[in-house]
DNA sequence: CATGAATGAGAATTCATTCAT
DNA sequence: TATGAATGAATTCTCATTCAT
């Protein structure tokens, strides 16, 4: 990787966590420049805008999910357990302090579709990508007669919103309990709505 | 001072929408200017600072949800019922246009805490006092022998969260169905899990 | 006098203490409001603008010192005796809260040409006016035989000049001392310097 | 570096003869655009607000008028000629355009103690400067026998309220003798009843 | 004669972005 | 590739003034 590229990725790592805490409004090109420590100049050679910074900020924050995502269940061969392992893979995730802001996906959500389309659609693909894996997980518990005949689409929906609600809750609180808590109550239901 | 009162409960309703479905930062004073069909002047008289008008419209909006809240549970003696209508009431909520742009009390929380910790303290409060009205009908409901022992902190955090995460979805993908789905979950789930 | 005679000249009497110590710039009319106690529709009744408000409030205060000198010298035939009273009324006259602001002349003239020059021109009015009442005193004087046969256009200058100068110090310094000193001073410089 | 520095070098010096002339509140920041000939950003890029630049105004247009008094009378051994030194310093300080507006001490000790605190702080702390430094050089005088043993603190209050005064009444004027006869005055007071 | 609601120009300040070195 | 100086539109807010009741 040339100097150039190390800087841009830098930005981008530095910078991601700021946009996740505080938005994209409430984030100045003032406070790219404090945390990334760089120049205006430098800033704005390897990104065009704002905007386009912070599409690569919210990029690399959902590529960070994925990639933790990923590994949690790529050795459950067994869906049930899979199921589980994702959900119980939050209360882990938001002990990154990466992550302190909460999940970009929801944040971005929140923002709206009025304030920054671009960011919305990007936020809408990452969610629409993240559910599909859930119900591809769901879909195969059903062939494999590990679960239920329950809609995927339901499951994964009610799954998802039950999780990234209790983030919010907990970022509210300041308090992780209310994750941790609903990880119990999701592998609970799980396991006996949803299993087999 | 009768007109000016009309003149001042104009501006916040008419802006308390455009708050929650914005944000704090991406709301200006010019669009408040449009929605409100005020000039600048007349909105400074009635409001300090973009601040205070914020504030007013945070506080309007959960007001107006509490109202609704009040009636939905106003006849209901039964606590299982009770706790039925909360969750029920949250579809119908969102209905309404004004809260096109979702709950205020979570919008505001995802703005966070370093943003704008006035409006974020004020959204603390709120949650607060709903998550104890939940409580209070819980723990009435395990001394009437209608519920199960269970701890109140958590069954009302879960339920909360769902139903939040639910809204947000539901804003995400455009289609209130994430919210029905959930709310026909968490009725299964209080009545097999909670209730006796 | 009428009922809204009564009104006028109680905010312009209320109003001219604050025009003189905080000068027209920075004497908003919402502070004009605040110690006429009037409202903005009472005020704009009397006065058709700020600036007719605060060339009111000037020649007020202006008439205010002038009463005071006449009567200081009413009853002083000598023509020396005459000058020394004038300079002692000085310290007198500033013991009275309403010019703790200092002199009203040297105020606006501090404020500038550029700045309001219909303001600036009432001051300069005013000040020829005074020095004229000091010049004839002196030419009498000479002719009396009672004083040295001195430019009165410059004794007149340097008696002002000190005068106004400690009145500044002495809101500088927030201590009356340095006007009584003047005083002092210039009572022996009279004596010695421009008496026979 | 180099070049900001300049910049807000020539922003200073082009805007102090601005404050000086009239005063803070009657100078906007369009003014100081116009006389600076530089962009809002610009201004606002070397100082975070109208205050910190009328601050820095009024130090540079002070440190200037030091400079000059420095000058006058570093090579004055004998303190009666330091003493007229000082004295006569004045008229040939008001020659120089920057200083038509006057005596930055007094203009801004004539705004007043409430309009604007820090700067009238500022105007204090100058003042006690110069008096002292008159002070020393009395002392010094009485010290060495050149002089009478007056009060230095009365001695110098005098000379310098009946200068600034004088400066006052010539820009009221528009005519500098007035500060020319006060000079001329003072000299003689000096020779006459403050020297032995 | 009084009240206070409404107006809108203009003030200070912020901030994304461009440009020269 | 980096630095930071310069730009100017947009933002929040103030304030003298007008107007309706």
């Amino acid at each position: 990787m040339k100097k150039g590229q190390r800087t841009k990725q830098q930005i981008i790592s530095s910078v991601a966590p700021l946009f996740n805490e505080r938005g994209y409004f409430a984030t100045s090109m003032a406070d790219v420049m404090r945390v990334s420590k760089q120049q205006k100049g430098t800033i704005y050679r390897y990104f065009a805008s704002k905007d386009e910074l912070a599409i690569a900020a919210f990029d690399y924050a959902y590529a960070k999910v994925k990639k933790r995502f990923a590994k949690a269940i790529k050795d459950k061969t067994n869906t049930v357990e899979r199921l589980i392992a994702i959900v119980e893979i939050h209360a882990e995730l938001l002990e990154d302090p990466f992550f302190e802001g909460g999940c970009p996906i929801f944040n971005t959500a929140v923002e709206g579709d009025d304030t920054h389309p671009e960011l919305f659609a990007r936020a809408l693909r990452a969610m629409q990508e993240w559910q599909e894996m859930l119900k591809i997980t769901l879909v195969k518990g059903i062939e494999r007669g590990e679960m239920q005949a329950l809609n995927p689409d339901e499951v994964s929906s009610i799954i998802i919103s039950s999780l990234e609600g209790s983030i919010v809750m907990a970022k509210l609180y300041a308090d992780k309990k209310h994750i941790k808590q609903m990880a119990k109550h999701l592998r609970n239901y799980i396991l006996t709505n949803v299993a087999k």
